[in-house]
DNA sequence: CAGGATCCTACTGGATACTG
DNA sequence: CAGTATCCAGTAGGATCCTG
């Protein structure tokens, strides 16, 4: 679970309070968006129309709210070049690469029961 | 990235077909929902009402979606006791075994990155 | 080029009632 | 108890227009 149940301690409010955190940051990062961004910057600094490109079938709108989450969370950093044009750039922070390893993971898992998963579709399907 | 770019390979469509597969395979998983049910189903096999209540704030809605789209994937099975009261219960295959490792991973990383995130939402919210 | 603001549609997801 | 169906509100998210 991602929440541990903690009862009759002695500073419950404050362990109830990481406790609803947790599950927070859990639902901002456990989205589809989130993560495609997060891999993409996994491999390489990104600007913003760079990115656009790299998240197949993003939109505009949910690339900006997503890039200012993982902002605010601190998982992106967001270095602006004072130039013109402007030229932002989006790279991961310690935390941003921890995550990153773990979405990796995620992937290759994706990979290796593709075969699996498509025949249980089948089966199910049917 | 999730997906890998083939192109001018021989079989360049079968490849195109996994990839687009792969993708819907994420957009399935990387959701709150599914992915705290296969944390809780990670723990032990679980019957309907028991998920109700240990996947905290899920609808009984949600989680029949969920659940059938788990099944449909070969995450999850499905196990019907015909008694009466009927008894259904649920618990991970292989893949979801394997899957539920780096949703572990994922989790601890949560707790581990609370306090950095704490702070940087202040900051950002300042 | 980056990104805010606005409008509008479509789908998500909750509450409730019904069946086996 | 497990699961389906219906209805309905809220919101996610696309398209578009506008600024520095």
């Amino acid at each position: 679970m991602v929440t541990k149940q903690f009862t009759g301690s002695p500073d419950e409010a404050d362990l109830r309070r990481a406790d609803s955190l947790a599950r927070e940051i859990f639902a901002d990062v456990a989205n589809k968006w989130a993560l495609l961004i997060i891999e993409a910057l996994g491999e390489r600094t990104l600007r913003f129309s760079e990115l656009l490109g790299e998240v197949e079938g993003i939109s505009h709108k949910m690339l900006t709210q997503n890039l200012r989450m993982l902002e605010r969370n601190g998982l992106a950093h967001r270095k602006v070049h004072p130039t013109v044009p402007p030229r932002v750039e989006y790279s991961l922070t310690e935390p941003g690469l921890a995550l990153r390893r773990t979405v990796d993971t995620m992937c290759d898992w994706t990979h290796r029961y593709l075969g699996h998963i498509e025949a249980s579709r089948s089966r199910f399907d049917a």
